[in-house]
DNA sequence: CGCAGTGTGTTTCTAATAGGAATACAAACC
DNA sequence: GGTTTGTATTCCTATTAGAAACACACTGCG
């Protein structure tokens, strides 16, 4: 049981499976459109991959008969290769959507991380911080908006028109939580225990401190 | 303009800041406390990191000169490294946690490229995925919850009780998206026009595709 | 005409990050 | 007495991010 039923599936990451799904729409796609696309649509709920990346995926994905690949001249001189995938690749995408365990999304949030350490930072400039991140989200959300109305259009698109309106309402909850949080820092400030530069003796020597946010009630 | 004004600051990566950071709290701390630390609060809006990401951090930081160490011995045999803060190192966060840009942040939703893929799979088994995100979403705004209620007491924690409010609004929200979500793909597979495994023969040889999601209208 | 700037298309290099496995020992559980 | 759980750290490898370089075509401007 190794190649030819299959059903084995080498356990490929997530970015492979993302570039090779974009493929399954049946379009015959160069690196440089994937990027493209990628930056367009998949970039408001996954990732903006690498230049370096998609490449190296295709050769991958080709390597695994997933994909084929062919070189179409655009003008006498100047050719680009071209991606479509194979009967196979389009078999393991498939289990692979269907199968794969149900992750947690990933989530790094420079805004709330400078939040956490408030303390460092004045309380205005914190302000700005945020909200600079609640337009900026609001921003997003319009993006996706926007291309949401367009995958509107095309039948085919009914599930890329379903993530973007999820899309659509992420961003649009992120700008309200900004402007939720710019609240409960008003709040802090008006309250007057912020600024100071964190107390705490060192007095829990070298045992597991108390950690902020967890209570060593259990 | 080198070295000792401090107003250079190497640029360091963001997890660099976030280990910074975390000593910020003037507590000593092992590499373990902090791995233990980041998984109880910080994943929930940040990343959760490594043990050998930390440990190198730390190494990075205190050649930096942005940390000090010194190894406590808990019985006879057995010690370990702790880590405090020096002046260097808390100017240096503060500079990078008033100064920095505005990131976007980070995310990589797994279950929405699935549903972006939607075609791959069939209606039930895609609804089985968003609900099973739609529960974990659930579970981790409860953690949150019971993390920003600890935090509360502290008057310390005051920024990290509003970071784990926000996170709390969060996780709710993502169990509510997913729940609208759900909405959606019902009412997309009532229509009928879902299952089929994605139409659109090729036609448009091999100029840029008018690709999912945004028009060719620009 | 020449040259800058922008867009297409791909490759190369390095740093950052994720994640598992290995090591070591102590304490708790059965 | 042996297994599991928790503390504490290191090593190794694959993945990912990001910049830069290269190559050429097309557009606009003076």
């Amino acid at each position: 049981m190794d190649a030819e039923t299959g059903a084995d599936d080498p356990r490929l990451p997530a970015t492979s499976w993302a570039v090779l799904g974009m493929l399954s729409f049946e379009q015959e796609l160069s690196g440089y459109d994937i990027k493209k696309w990628a930056d367009w649509s998949l970039k408001l709920f996954y990732w903006s991959p690498s230049f370096s990346q998609i490449y190296s995926e295709l050769k991958r994905l080709e390597k695994h008969g997933y994909v084929t690949s062919r070189t179409v001249m655009q003008d006498e001189v100047r050719g680009k290769r071209v991606y479509a995938i194979t009967d196979t690749g389009r078999e393991a995408v498939r289990n692979w959507s269907r199968t794969a365990p149900v992750e947690v999304p990933v989530l790094k949030h420079g805004v709330l991380l400078r939040v956490w350490l408030g303390h460092l930072t004045e309380p205005e400039r914190l302000r700005e911080i945020v909200t600079e991140h609640r337009d900026n989200s609001e921003r997003r959300r319009a993006e996706a908006a926007v291309d949401a109305e367009a995958a509107h259009d095309e039948t085919a698109w009914a599930y890329p028109e379903i993530a973007l309106k999820w899309a659509e309402r992420y961003h649009a909850a992120e700008r309200d939580l900004a402007e939720q949080m710019l609240g409960d820092l008003d709040e802090l400030a008006a309250s007057g225990r912020a600024t100071e530069p964190v107390p705490l003796p060192p007095d829990s020597p070298s045992l597991a401190p108390r950690l902020p946010g967890v209570p060593s009630t259990e």
